[in-house]
DNA sequence: CTGAAAGCGCTTACAG
DNA sequence: CTGAAAGCGCTTACAG
């Protein structure tokens, strides 16, 4: 019966037939725990993101959740509450449940994720670790149109709230940023670091604004939301006096007013490509590691950004 | 060894010590899908949305994930993405792993859930469905609180900018706007159905003004906030003609410009409940089914609420 | 192609 | 209190 089921074409087509008859009308469905019993697989695969609230991992779920769905995977979502030691604890106790395991925005450390690689597939996305499958989306091609967006603006001097300490892509996008703002004439600078939230970039507005910047790039949409509110509590108009550009392109950045400019990062396909590749690795199989070239972040212009106020 | 480990105090301490000491060192986990072949418990649960990126749903996945995570169960989320048909696929591929459901936000009808409830322990929340345990909190303070604020600002006509077709909750909350309105000797009508989307909040702008209203209640924020902005586009001031009020509360109320007035929902609360119960369920236990007197509505009074524009 | 059997890692009566 | 055994529902070599 097993092997009618499983083997399709692999038994006498008409004994296969029956069996399958039968087990349709007794309505017969496999008792997925004991199937994994032997086989070792649950079929399941873990999703762990720091913050399941914030929108910016909206995009990282919905990928690997429809991935996973398409190849009758089923995904549990975990949440570190933006602590490491929460989320080791989820781990813990996912772990044994799950055939690998997706990385979407960890608090772990490096060490840490290296050893959990070695215990089960896994792949981190938008973040590098060294002798772990990652997928992390190209960031320059946005971040150099942002830096022309604002030089062609006649902006100077840019500021970057960034993001938390342990956030590899928000060290990535700095080095980034840094590097070609510097290329392009502009003054650069460091602020933070922040918890990735509203009220954070609400409470970056003091050192930012004490930088004199007249432009600012934040590490994702609710900084830069946040920051926004805080200028215009303050009396600084956006973009009047200060260009605001965000990280993401989270709906949120649609309503406020004025609507936000905001780098766009393709999460969706980054992490629906985690899941096809972790899935491979499952198989048994070595999947291609490289960065797929449609992977590329964009700027989405909006009403945030504009001339730098003269003189 | 199974005894020792898992059933404290029925065998001699000693014993028990050292077969713990050696799991210990020797870091052992038992296999929990070995666990439930004989037992039947997956210590699974699963939670059931429209889709996972709509902020109304965050708070009941935020609470059922808490609770269950506190009684060692670990959760998986399925998302409907606002289809029957695609509910009932996941739940297919669901139910067999687990131990229980939770329905958030279901698409299904009465009868698919009543169906569904009588295969595993069941309970959903924000609806009421014959037979079948809910957790639903008092709408009724929150709208009467809203209610006397439009009154009190002077308004005499209201719209109710209604949810989905199949939304127990649209009609419930319509049922006690429309008494509640009556009772205060307001008018009021209903508009839709309507998807609980930003853009279907917009879409229903036209309709809403050629209503009359000076005033709106959506089923939703965003429906709400989707509605002000199509306002704004068309140069009708909010408050200033027309007054907003949104339901739930979520985080992009507080960041439109204006802010959102919004009657308060205690999702948390209402799906950590339902998980207390769904577990008690597990258990064999006969859960009190009364709503508790802390889950109720309150009306939160933002920008978006003002004096009813004079004749 | 197809039976019959062993085994996956646990739990839980059942003896002793 | 504690061994030894059966059984949970599958899959997969192994014979035939």
């Amino acid at each position: 019966v097993s092997r009618a089921l499983n083997k399709p074409g692999r038994i006498n087509s008409d004994t296969e037939a029956k069996i399958r008859a039968a087990a349709k009308e007794l309505n017969y469905r496999a008792n997925p725990m004991a199937r994994s019993l032997p086989t070792g697989r649950t079929h399941m695969v873990a999703v762990i993101v720091a913050d399941i609230t914030n929108p910016m991992n909206f995009d990282a779920i919905r990928g690997a959740e429809f991935s996973a769905a398409r190849s009758g995977y089923t995904t549990v979502i975990a949440e570190s509450q933006e602590s490491g030691r929460l989320e080791a604890t989820a781990l813990e106790r996912i772990m044994p449940s799950v055939d690998g395991v997706i990385l979407a925005s960890s608090r772990l450390n490096d060490d840490e994720i290296a050893a959990l690689a070695e215990t089960k597939p896994l792949v981190v996305v938008n973040r590098r670790v060294d002798g772990v499958a990652d997928v992390v989306p190209h960031v320059e091609p946005g971040i150099a149109a942002a830096i022309e967006h604002l030089k062609n603006l006649g902006h100077e001097h840019v500021a970057f709230i960034e993001g938390p300490a342990g956030a590899w892509m928000s060290n990535h996008r700095w080095n980034i940023i840094l590097s070609q703002a510097v290329g392009a004439g502009l003054t650069v600078v460091k602020i933070g670091p922040n918890e990735p939230t509203f009220e954070a970039g609400r409470n970056s507005f003091d050192l930012v604004r004490a930088s004199g910047a007249t432009a600012v790039i934040a590490y994702n949409d609710l900084l830069a939301i946040g920051f926004m509110k805080a200028a215009q509590a303050n009396g600084v108009s956006v973009p009047g006096l200060v260009s605001v550009i965000g990280f993401d392109d989270i709906f949120a950045s649609e309503i406020t007013t004025p609507s936000l400019t905001s780098i766009k990062s393709p999460l969706l396909d980054s992490a629906t490509i985690a899941v096809e590749r972790l899935l491979a690795t499952i198989d048994g199989k070595n999947p291609d590691q490289s960065v797929p070239s449609s992977l590329y972040t964009t700027l989405v212009v909006r009403e945030s950004s504009g001339p730098a106020r003269k003189g």
